[in-house]
This record gives C-alpha cells, sequence and structure tokens, in this order.
DNA sequence: CAGGAATAGTTGAACGTTCAATACCGTTCA
DNA sequence: TGAACGGTATTGAACGTTCAACTATTCCTG
C-alpha cells in the first residue's frame, strides 16, 4: 500500500466515534450479562443458536459458523460449557467424525433467566438512544458493510490455516 | 427485569446484523494489522495515542483511558511493548506514583509501517461499501450511542472493583 | 477400490484480558 | 504529625482466544 487513500477529517472522526461507541457498548453488554445472567456474550450466544435449532440440536460446524466461532474456541468453550451442564455432545449418526451439540434442560434454563436482562440491556444502550429513523439507517449501514466483507471472498474465520497433514 | 421490553421483528434484525457486521468487521481489521503490520489492534491504539500525545508521552492512567482500556490490561501490554522496544517506561517528576510511557524511535517506525495498510483497510471494508450519507449517519449514531452509555453515569471501564488493601 | 485430498473436531501452548490483591505515594484533616 | 483515605501502577492466577499440530473419517479420482 505504497499511497493509502487516508481518511478525511469527517471520516477519521466517524471512524474514531464508531469504534468507540462499539468497543464501550459491547464491553456494556457483555459486564451486564457475566454480572445477571452468569456468562459471556460467547456462550450467550451459543445457547441462543442452540435454543434456536431444531431439537435445540446442531453439528459442530454449523454451530460454529453461525456464532461466528472458529471451531477451535468452541471447541473449548463447549468443553466447558459441558462441565457446567449446559450442553451435552453426543455422537453424530450420519457422520462418524461428527458432533451433536444438544442444548440441555439446565442450559436452557441459564438462557432463559439471562435473555430478559441482556434484551433490556441491548434496547438501553443501543436503540433508546435512537431514532426510528437512525435504527433503519444502522440497518442498512451494517448490511452494506456486511456485503462489503463478503465480497472479497469468504474467509472462514481463523483456524484451520496450513495445518493439516 | 421481570417484563423485558423485548425487541419486535425489525429490532431483532437490526440488532443481529449490526452485530455480525462488527464483529467480523474488527476481526477483518485485527487479523490485516496482525499480518501486515505485526502486532494487534490493542497494540496499534496504544502507539496512536503515543504519537499524538506532547513528547510522545503519557501517564500510564492517561494512556489508559484514550485508549478505552483498563489499568491492569495496559500494564500487561506495556511490559510487551517495552520488551519489543516500542516504547519506554520512565519515572514522573512531577508524582513519584506515576509512570511515563513514552513512543521510542523503533515504536514509531513499527507504527509508521503499519499505519497505511490499516486505514486501507478501514477505508476498504467499513467506507467504501457505504454512501457519503451513511457514513454522516453513521458518526450521528455512534455519537447518541455514545451519549446513551454516558449517561448512565461513567464507569470506569473494569480493573479496580473492590480490592484496595 | 486404493490412495490422496478434504472435512470434522480436538488439543496444548502461547498470547491477551480480567479479577483481586498488593505496594507505594499523595492528600486531607484532626 | 500521623492515620485514614484515595489514586497510581503492577502482579499472578484464572479465564478465553488463537495458532499450529494431530486424529479420525469421508470424499474424490483414477
Amino acid at each position: 500500500m505504497a499511497q493509502p487513500r487516508w481518511l478525511d477529517d469527517e471520516e477519521q472522526r466517524v471512524w474514531r466515534t464508531f469504534l468507540t461507541a462499539t468497543q464501550l457498548l459491547f464491553e456494556r453488554l457483555d459486564r451486564a450479562l457475566v454480572r445477571d445472567g452468569g456468562m459471556p456474550h460467547a456462550y450467550y450466544e451459543i445457547l441462543v443458536r442452540l435454543s434456536e435449532a431444531p431439537d435445540r440440536t446442531l453439528r459442530m460446524s454449523q454451530l460454529a459458523q453461525r456464532c461466528l466461532s472458529s471451531r477451535s474456541r468452541l471447541s473449548h468453550a463447549a468443553a466447558r460449557l459441558e462441565e457446567r451442564g449446559w450442553i451435552r455432545r453426543q455422537a453424530c449418526p450420519t457422520d462418524r467424525r461428527g458432533l451433536l451439540a444438544v442444548l440441555t434442560d439446565d442450559g436452557f434454563a441459564a438462557l432463559a433467566a439471562a435473555a430478559p436482562g441482556h434484551v433490556e440491556a441491548v434496547r438501553t444502550y443501543l436503540f433508546d438512544p435512537l431514532t426510528a429513523a437512525q435504527v433503519r439507517a444502522l440497518g442498512r449501514i451494517s448490511e452494506a458493510v456486511l456485503v462489503g466483507l463478503g465480497e472479497d471472498e469468504a474467509v472462514p474465520l481463523g483456524d484451520d490455516a496450513p495445518g493439516g497433514r
């Protein structure tokens, strides 16, 4: 990148404000979730995705994709969630390489206990400060960014780099 | 939170899209920075803040605040940056409790080497996909969220909770 | 169907963050 | 002055993520 296209003053200001706002927002939400729900957001995400799946069950790979998580991260997290008794891993009948992650009743209960507070926090810190028009704009902006990220080839999220045999 | 104000369909959609877009965006930017600049975004932030300070020098506390970092995190990060020779810590002349973090020439060079690629990535993945109106909207949205976060009392960012002696 | 390539998932080490504790210094006030 | 309190910064342990193997299974191709 010999001649980068630098940011002009307004872009610089928008970028810094955006960075600050999102960092503080996620920090605030995560902290509230740990305090009131007893879990970090990464765990919450896993429970949510499983709760939405048929039979509250997903292949580990599918789950990782939906959580925007690397396989490795999910493996470690799943081990800890299993210790807590919130999920269970069992052999996949159709593919002997595979594992099915299943949300247990305890896991569902933990999610049900955490969800109201988390939703309330998202509303308080994200939606309440915005007008309806800004909410719509944020939706379109996020979609545009997402499209921009996708165009550049679908990077499969860390992990699984060169390795193999 | 007995009766949470749940998210309606549009809010749900906006929240998930926003979450996905920001997570992927920051992941992409961080990965590029590690690959091309040899440092994670947290280090980059530290170097930037120091480079903007008078004499490229800041008190550790000031630096932590500007980086939205806890003191503890900054301490650990500073130790590693010092090992790399990118910063130096020296006693503060006016307050013997304090330390001054100083950006070294090597640190400045590392920042100068990393910055163009990072800026280019920010442009590519955030600004290029957006219209000028969307960029302005994102600025106002971020400001509104920031105000909303501030109103609720200024939480000093983790660390230094009950402890003491 | 044999053999290589790709897929699914895990593991341990290294790295980064958080949390609570600790040491030290400054400030205040009786 | 000195005792209590608050601020500055660090430290080590615990936790979470990343990175690079590694195992086991399935898919693909000749």
